[in-house]
DNA sequence: AGCCGATTTGTAATCGATTGCAAAATTGAT
DNA sequence: ATCAATTTTGCAATCGATTACAAATCGGCT
């Protein structure tokens, strides 16, 4: 491949100089029409194209945004991936992914990567921040970040989230209506905010129906199939089972499920059980699955639109959106057999 | 945030010249370890971070893997994107995310962003080449791009792929072998390859096992859960149903087993049912789905290593390498029931 | 024609690194 | 001490664009 053509090139052809040529092909209003045309016809006949690494090194931007997950195999985050790479390359932006395995020292490598003028900016859903990293600390303005689902305080960022203890309550309050009284709920890890806001719906509603929660009903998982099984046999090994079940996600109501149908009970005959998140599949599981759905797709949106007004100076202060969540009645989910 | 240090400030403190520190800082064997160490230090004094994008544009490079795939939201990747991101990662990559939503000029996009040096190299999964594209005509050697799991012809390109053929033959003969007769196959797109050898290995294995194929007994879906529902309904609305159905992924295979449910039929009683891909969710499914898995996360790492020594110039021929496939036996396949 | 102001164009600096080549410093041998 | 060979260093060009500022051109008006 011939060495690629530059300004300088179409300039010569053109007889104008780089600086016309610059100028006609970012359509600026200072050259003339004729000479913008010319510069034009110049370019498309030498096949120009622009070379994007000069101009970013230039203009000091990367035209990049980072979408930073700590694990980037979940299907959760799919929907999410989708919303924002549509914004994104709407605005002319491309997404770089980055992925912590909750590997703390990767996390500093991506907010580096953001100081570094690597990304113009970061979509964050680890829930975590680096102490005191530089990038925080600007004086001027807010850091271009935006958390997502996430929650971390200490700091002035943008945040988009859901209501995670008011749609727990939801789900519990459904769950009581149906009849049920020993509604036991299966957490997500409690270092993380997550799975405190959900736990802490659960309590509420259930005080509020004026139901105990006997100790050890509500076991700790790690959002796996395999941890939701695990906590399900606890649950079932005891001398007081539940009837029904509150699972902080999907993989592990599915986990449950699956643990209940290996001791011979059906859902939700003899168990009813309620999963968060709507996963693509929860829909067609077998049964297909009751759960809180969160809109993702608009997650990654909103979140990216966010971004791209932080970047763009048109959102300087720290703002909070939230999403709604609804409540999806399927076929895990029945009233109470005694 | 005061104006960032760069070399030229390096320079003054450590009392060298750029070219030095440049040196010194790449640990190049032209530095002397006593000046390496002086600028070292005064680099560190001064907090010094290197701008990577001035260096991109110097030495050529983006330093960036574009990998593209026809639909993000697709859970079949993430093993995939999981495996593709630690490769890169560790050679000091970063993975750029393409989505074409099928979209012939989106695909264009990213052989231009490829082309114009955005990035290093390309991992393709959508399966289309646009045509006689210039990135596909350097005389010398090869374009910097896999193809993964999906096969383009006409063009002399690295491939990762896995034999479709004879795993689709093997789960066919796993139904034969349980006495199943009447055997349907729910197709994948056919403008697809993927879909043309897996409904080869369906034809072939009935061949071989001397069984015949009813006409309309391999009816074509998209690869969604609907589809899968929708062709299971067309096969079981026919006079002579199938006792056993080998789906082309386990997506589809979801929603034929809702549908069996739906029409009372049990799974693998009535119907045993075979997917493929092996999601994540498909060891728990209920039932448990018998299927054929694929190295993802490998395949995902392979690719990506692959890519890196067409990049580093130590592959320089057109080369397919093949990942195994598994049969997984689970729950969904059963002996036939007279 | 001459002058003023408004447009349009060009010159050259700049973004922040890397690197070819020449110059300087060092080493070693005589 | 001298000189050649070798190792270190520095100068300045380069990657390919954008843009501040200066220069040129144009148009309208007297």
């Amino acid at each position: 491949m011939s060495s690629r053509t530059k300004i300088k090139d179409i300039a010569r052809v053109a007889g104008v100089s780089t600086a016309t040529v610059s100028r006609a092909l970012s359509d600026s209003s200072l050259v003339t029409h004729a000479t913008r045309d010319k510069v034009r016809e110049a370019a498309s006949k030498l096949n120009y194209r622009l070379n994007v690494r000069a101009r970013n090194l230039r203009i000091q931007k990367s035209m990049a945004v980072l979408l930073v997950v700590r694990n980037m195999s979940n299907p959760f985050y799919l929907e999410i991936f989708k919303g924002v790479e549509a914004v994104a390359r709407a605005a002319g932006y491309v997404l770089l992914m980055g992925n912590t395995e909750d590997d703390d020292d990767r996390d500093i490598e991506y907010f580096d990567m953001l100081r570094d003028g690597q990304a113009d900016g970061m979509i964050l859903m680890t829930g975590k921040l680096p102490a005191d990293h530089e990038v925080l600390q600007t004086a001027s303005g807010m850091a271009p970040i935006v958390v997502a689902l996430e929650a971390v305080d200490d700091c002035k960022l943008a945040h988009i989230q859901i209501d995670n203890c008011t749609a727990a309550k939801q789900a519990v309050n459904h769950l009581v209506s149906l009849g049920h009284r020993r509604i036991a709920h299966i957490c997500g890890p409690l270092p993380e905010i997550l799975g405190r806001l959900r736990l802490e719906g659960y309590r509420t509603a259930m005080a509020e129906a004026g139901l105990d929660i006997p100790e050890g009903y509500d076991p700790v998982g790690d959002y796996s199939i395999h941890s939701g099984k695990e906590c399900c046999r606890q649950l079932f090994d005891r001398e007081d089972p539940p009837t029904a079940l509150f699972v902080a996600n999907d993989e592990m109501a599915f986990g449950a499920i699956g643990e209940l149908r290996r001791r011979g009970l059906g859902v939700p005959q003899d168990v009813s059980v309620i999963g968060f998140d709507d996963l693509f599949i929860s829909e067609s599981y077998s049964p297909p699955l009751t759960t809180i759905s969160q809109p993702r797709m608009e997650i990654g949106q909103t979140a990216m639109t966010m971004l791209l007004d932080i970047i763009g100076a048109r959102l300087t202060d720290p703002k909070t959106i939230e999403m709604p969540t609804e409540l999806i009645l399927r076929e895990s989910t029945g009233p109470v057999i005694q």
